[in-house]
DNA sequence: CTCCAAAATAAAGTCAATTCACATTTCAGG
DNA sequence: CCTGAAATGTGAATTGACTTTATTTTGGAG
């Protein structure tokens, strides 16, 4: 099954990632040359393309790779104790921006996302909006267990409220990547006002029956 | 004050963006050389470039004319009547994403999102973020008017709410046009739950008093 | 050990966006 | 009317992503 070549191949392809890898985080993207990724991997220009369709691509598959390393933090997270909902839920989302941010600077985001766009039907365009989809699936996993808890409404479908906060946290990091000059601080400022604001919700309800209470 | 050299200047300008626009309807952006669009303007490939920066810049230029009528028909619909508040946010949003589909294609938006990533600081790519910030801005406007109605509580901020929303509906409309195949009917779907879920909350207190009343 | 098919390679080529050195045009001052 | 900057137009040259091709290498089956 494992035969040398086969083996060859992996290690191919990773010395390809990893070249890319380095390249990118020291020039950027738009700056990074397929025949520079090429020749620090070692193999002829023509391989990255046996390997990776596009430039785009080859970012795209390095964002794939902390998708999963990201998504199991979050489920570590999911595990533990919480306390009120709304610090649950900004503390998981928080993890999703912090861990993105470790390999991958705003320029290399706003190229990844933009890859993502133009090529949504690649494999790899594919990819990033199903690990999207999975995190957007795994916030709502922790909705259900603040749902079970007794800390969030049971009456509402916590995949829906989920696929809120997950867009949610994308619109705000989206926003971030954009702007080279915004702080980290301040895009967690606004996630934490943004996810209180969510579970408190807009409806005058509340406060009808506060008042009547 | 206007010459003969600024009139020319504005006709050019004009006749090169009729073309990008005719052009990119007719066969898409990527199948759009920026040689056809001069060809059709009668200028030079050079000319183009003195006027736009480059090919996503000709097509943001054209997103942005739309979005000053998109945000002329948001005022108009805010000073109108409005029911219930969930009916009335998702009324205004829906206008946002049907305005959007008039004039450009899945494929064109999201070529216009790739570039307003990646030339983020130029001239284009700020005026694409500031038309989002004044379109997140009317949507505050509506959830202030709603809050004066009594709809809506008043002790939340209605700037924060109406970024919260915007994000929201750009979100789905990012997910609407990288799924070529997503039908407008889903889209418009989700929306009008996400927008029914944002307004009613997910804070466990409104089941709590509903049950102490 | 031999041969085959898969995969790599280098080189040359395609293609389209962007740039640039030069040509043309406008217009202010004489 | 001229005239010469300054602004603008132009298309050929450049650039770099991606493709194609002809050739070579090599793991592994027989």
């Amino acid at each position: 099954m494992t035969g040398l070549r086969e083996r060859q191949k992996a290690g191919r392809r990773r010395d390809i990632l990893a070249a890319a890898s380095q390249l990118f985080a020291r020039n950027g993207f738009a700056d990074t040359s397929v025949e520079a990724i090429a020749a620090l991997a070692e193999v002829g220009t023509g391989t990255v393309y046996n390997y990776f369709s596009s430039k785009g691509d080859l970012l795209m598959a390095l964002v794939a790779l902390d998708g999963e390393q990201v998504r199991a933090r979050g489920k570590r997270f999911i595990a533990g104790r919480h306390a009120d909902p709304a610090t649950a839920l900004y503390g998981l989302l928080a993890i999703y921006i912090d861990h993105s941010l470790v390999h991958l600077t705003k320029e290399l985001w706003r190229n990844a996302m933009a890859t993502a766009l133009t090529q949504a039907d690649s494999p790899f365009g594919i990819g990033y909006f199903e690990n999207d989809r999975l995190l957007a699936e795994q916030v709502g996993e922790l909705v259900a267990v603040l749902q079970a808890d007794g800390s969030l409404k049971s009456d509402i479908d916590a995949a829906q409220a989920g696929s809120a906060l997950f867009i949610i946290v994308n619109g705000l990091f989206m926003q971030f990547v954009a702007q080279e000059k915004m702080p980290k601080t301040q895009l967690h400022a606004r996630l934490r006002a943004q996810v209180a604001l969510f579970v408190a919700g807009l409806s005058a309800e509340t406060v009808l029956q506060r008042k009547r209470a």
